[in-house]
RNA sequence: GGGCGCUUAGCUCAGUUGGUUAGAGCGCUUCGUUUACACCGAAGAGGUCGGGGGUUCGAGUCCCUCAGCGCCCA
């Protein structure tokens, strides 16, 4: 066979592999149906108008690793992919597009420009898709969903013909946040308010029959719509006010003085206009009196007819031009610097205006309750449960969702009017169902009218979970696969989509969605900035996967952080974890080529492990079960760090290094190291697969291929599998033996730290690394086990085997270091290089370090600790205090004697 | 105004039933071209775990409080 090239090359790897998955169908949940308890995760949706960023890489990872994992398990593990039509972003781009053109959607024509738009997303809206793929992203390609296709677009208007018949659907005069530049309402949570710096400008307003009222506002121009003016009732200074008459600046409209305890008396002046028409506050005060409600803004924010002669202006010039007539009219007293805070449009960042329009909303209260109880009994469980609080808050306050907007890319909604009333109106599937009742009720001449507006893009996507199995159709794939497991998604969507979802599903087919909410945070920079193509600190997830390989940045998503926790990204940790791969990739090489040290002919008859053997198998079993348990409680990144730490730290620095020495032994000795070597390596790509599939799967390739070519009889106990991707799960006491030779890994981690605190002092004596030396150990009852340790000990502490002498007992050389490990004594005659006034200054340092050590764990013993912690707990303390005695004594023997 | 999170080595972060000498990666120092790997190995320096108080035999971990930073809701 060919050889294992040195480095792993991951960018000759991961489109060969990822094709090779897909096309073995190993992506479908049917690998392994029937008899497989389903796992399902519905993707989050990205934009079709989308380009790949950090977060995407976040959700691929941790989507792909539940998935993979589930998979492996022999779970039936489908992960439903697809793109969310994005209302306003794709119709901002086809709009742009047709600007470059020298036209505009107005121009074209509704019908035009929706084929157009179907066009961009033929061209542009696979585009995001293939990129996930990149990622490694093992979805079932082949039930691929759009929020804008057939299916979905039926579950939409059965959505909303259902939500109607309930009664929780209504078309309302509402204040809703107007969007100038889009020129539609956006919901509330599509608003974002930032802290500005503005004006509070104080002025008269005059009070019919003489006199004015102080009054202050930060927007002027919102008096032309003003229809009253309030002070609160207790207020000593406006009582003979209340009930009179003001008449508007400029327009000397008259509104009436009410009282209402809403007003702050110690707030601007302590009293208050009020514009019902655009402001949110104002607008409940007005419902409370009956007040009438003026919008005085057109869609484009230019004041309408209702603002005398200011018509036609734009916003903020009217609210100088008419700050300087109250001037020149005398009515003004002040303007002062002031904080405000001001609604900016979560996409783009324009000015929100609140502002009186005719929109459908939806009642969501019913639907919040039912998701509040979801939660609170335990039926759905997020991750991590510190969003609980989050979740019963929003929930406890839903408001009315604002479900129309004025675009033209989207689902249409499903009204039509009749005969040109708007107050006469049918909801139906379609609009031929529409025509039918509309004939049974009206007559056969009837003419309807569809609404023009659309649904606001989480409207569909708000049924996702059980749309894209083809609800509200009783599919199969309905019936099998829903309710889904786990919803992976950022906390920023919480609201938005993922408490949306809980609800339509609760209200639509009478079940949860998913099991779990499981949250991830933001991806930051490395020093904590949000990336933003402003600041030009984004960094791109398909650059640094072509740089160090998908892996690496998957690992580093993956165990970066903490659940819920934003992740600050630093390529030095992406640099590391490709190292991590190269490292996987070189175990895998070393010991397929050293297969050629044994042949089937060498396995013997009954397994006998070293000390060696069985100290890393014991410390794989406690990481499998570390790691699974980690698993099952969403800690996936202390899962991947600690199978990370042991594959490098125990497997690689240690067990290959002894391994080597086993080999050399040939026979069985060897065929059985091979046999522990592929086993502790097989498993820790099977528990690694997840996070890193490309590498471990080449890897495992590799070993799977040189494992058979060898004919050496060594293989997984399943056998091996086509590929790791669909092999099977470790679980430690399953479907492998759970190893646990405690005894002889304890005796083993001791000869570790032996060997480590020779090279330590080798290293301060400055010993030359190549250079082989002698030792003499004494060893007290681990005579025997030192003894069977002698190659190993000679090579991992470079001590010349001719002068390596252990026995339980020895005579000690003058001329030497001493170093003390418990009952164990290590001799080092550096010829000619001891000082022995320096070894004895050395000795005594240690000899005082040890005392000190050893006063501490006395008192430690002697105080109530000793009765009231648990038994092992203070056993372990006694162990580790006869250690040191027993140290201790030998460095006091040692020392009399020199 | 209400709520949540963070503050641990120079930097970026782990440390989830409280267990007694606090870990990793990067960076730094010294050394090393032994046939898995220089995308490496060996040895090492580096932390009063934000401040204060409390509970406990025992606190980075639990409680209170203060400070700084950040986020969400109103």
């Amino acid at each position: 066979m060919s050889e294992m090239p040195k480095a792993y090359d991951f960018s000759a790897t991961e489109n060969r592999i990822y094709q090779w998955w897909e096309e073995n169908g190993w992506f479908k949940p049917e690998v392994n149906m029937p008899d497989g308890k389903p796992f399902v995760i519905a993707i989050p949706p990205p934009n079709v108008t989308g380009e790949l960023h950090m977060g995407h890489a976040m959700f691929v990872a941790l989507e792909d690793l539940m998935i993979r994992r589930a998979r492996m398990q022999g779970r039936a593990a489908l992960w439903v992919p697809g793109t969310d039509h994005a209302g306003i972003a794709t119709q901002l781009q086809v709009e742009k597009m047709l600007l470059q053109e020298g036209t505009s959607r107005q121009e074209v024509g509704r019908e035009t420009f929706l084929d157009r738009t179907w066009e961009w997303k033929e061209k542009y809206g696979g585009y995001i898709i293939k990129q996930l793929r990149h990622l490694g992203a093992s979805c079932d390609w082949d039930r691929t969903r759009f929020t804008l296709d057939e299916g979905l677009s039926r579950a939409v208007h059965e959505a909303f013909v259902r939500l109607h018949r309930m009664g929780l659907i209504y078309r309302a005069e509402y204040l809703v946040n107007w969007s100038p530049g889009l020129q539609t309402a956006v919901s509330d949570l599509e608003v974002e308010y930032s802290e500005e710096q503005g004006f509070m400008y104080h002025f008269q307003y005059p009070v019919q029959g003489g006199g004015y009222l102080p009054v202050a506002t930060t927007r002027p121009e919102t008096i032309l719509g003003d229809t009253a003016v309030a002070v609160h009732p207790d207020d000593e200074r406006y009582q003979a006010y209340i009930g009179k008459t003001c008449l508007v600046p400029m327009l000397n409209r008259p509104i009436p003085i009410i009282a209402d305890s809403y007003v702050d008396m110690n707030f601007g002046t302590g009293a208050l206009k009020v514009t019902p028409g655009h402001d949110p506050n104002d607008f409940e005060i007005g419902k409370r009196h009956g007040l009438a409600i003026i919008n005085i803004l057109n869609k484009d924010a230019t004041l309408n007819e209702h603002a005398g002669s200011y018509a036609g202006m734009d916003r903020f010039e009217a609210r100088k031009k008419l700050w300087s007539d109250m001037e020149a009219a005398g009515l003004t007293i002040k303007t002062a610097p002031h904080t405000l805070s001001v609604p900016r449009s979560q996409r783009g960042g324009e000015v929100i205006e609140p502002m009186v329009s005719k929109q459908w909303f939806v009642d969501a209260e019913p639907m919040a309750k039912m998701g509040l109880q979801a939660v609170r009994n335990g039926r759905i469980r997020i991750v991590p449960d510190r969003f609980n609080k989050v979740w019963e808050n929003w929930l406890e306050n839903i408001r009315p969702w604002c479900i129309s907007r004025q675009l033209w890319w989207g689902h249409r909604i499903p009204v039509w009017y009749v005969n040109g009333d708007e107050k006469e109106f049918i909801v139906a599937h379609s609009e031929e169902e529409a025509y039918e009742i509309a004939r049974d009720k009206f007559g056969a001449g009837v003419t309807l009218r569809q609404d023009p507006d659309v649904l606001d893009t989480w409207f569909s996507s708000a049924l996702w979970p059980f749309s894209t199995l083809g609800w509200p159709e009783q599919t199969d794939d309905l019936a099998r696969f829903f309710p889904t497991d786990v919803m992976e998604t950022g906390y920023d969507i919480l609201f938005f989509w993922v408490a949306r979802m809980v609800m339509t599903s609760l209200l639509f087919t009478n079940d949860i969605p998913f099991h779990t909410i499981y949250l991830h945070g933001l991806v930051r920079d490395e020093h904590g900035q949000k990336m933003s193509k402003t600041k030009g600190n984004v960094t791109d997830p398909l650059k640094v996967m072509g740089e160090y390989g998908t892996d690496a940045l998957r690992f580093t998503l993956l165990t970066g952080g903490t659940p819920g926790h934003d992740l600050n990204l630093s390529l030095e940790r992406v640099a590391s974890n490709r190292n991590f791969a190269n490292k996987i990739w070189n175990a895998a090489r070393f010991i397929t080529r050293s297969l050629e040290k044994a042949t089937a002919e060498d396995k013997p008859d009954q397994l006998e492990f070293t000390a060696a053997d069985q100290w890393i198998l014991t410390n794989l079993s406690t990481v499998t079960r570390d790691a699974n348990r980690l698993f099952n409680n969403y800690q996936f990144g202390e899962a991947g760090r600690q199978v990370y730490d042991f594959l490098w730290g125990d497997f690689a620095d240690w067990y290959v290094e002894l391994a080597k020495v086993q080999l050399s032994e040939g026979g069985s000795r060897a065929w059985t190291t091979l046999f522990v070597l592929r086993h502790v390596l097989d498993d820790c790509l099977r528990l690694l697969h997840p996070y890193i599939p490309f590498v471990t799967e080449e890897t495992w390739q590799q070993l799977k291929q040189a494992f058979v070519e060898s004919e050496i009889g060594i293989q997984p106990v399943e056998g091996w599998a086509d590929a790791l991707i669909v092999a099977d799960w470790p679980e430690c006491g399953e479907w492998q033996t759970c190893y646990d030779f405690s005894a002889a890994a304890a005796d083993f981690e001791q000869l570790r730290e032996l060997v480590t605190r020779i090279r330590a002092a080798r290293s301060e004596q400055g010993v030359e690394p190549a250079k082989w030396i002698t030792a003499m150990i004494a060893a007290g009852d681990k005579g025997t086990f030192y003894q069977s340790q002698h190659a190993i000990l000679s090579f991992l502490a470079r001590l010349d085997p001719e002068r390596l002498t252990i026995a339980a007992n020895l005579e000690a050389p003058t001329q030497a270091l001493t170093l003390a490990l418990g009952d164990l004594t290590c001799y080092l005659p550096l010829a000619g290089m001891v000082d022995l006034d320096k070894e004895k200054e050395r000795l005594q340092k240690e000899s005082g370090a040890l005392e000190k050590e050893i006063q501490r764990l006395t008192n430690l013993l002697n105080s109530p600790f000793a009765q009231k912690a648990p038994t092992a707990v203070v056993q372990k303390e006694r162990d580790k205090l006869a250690q040191l005695q027993a140290s201790h004594a030998e460095l006091s023997e040692r020392l009399n004697t020199l």
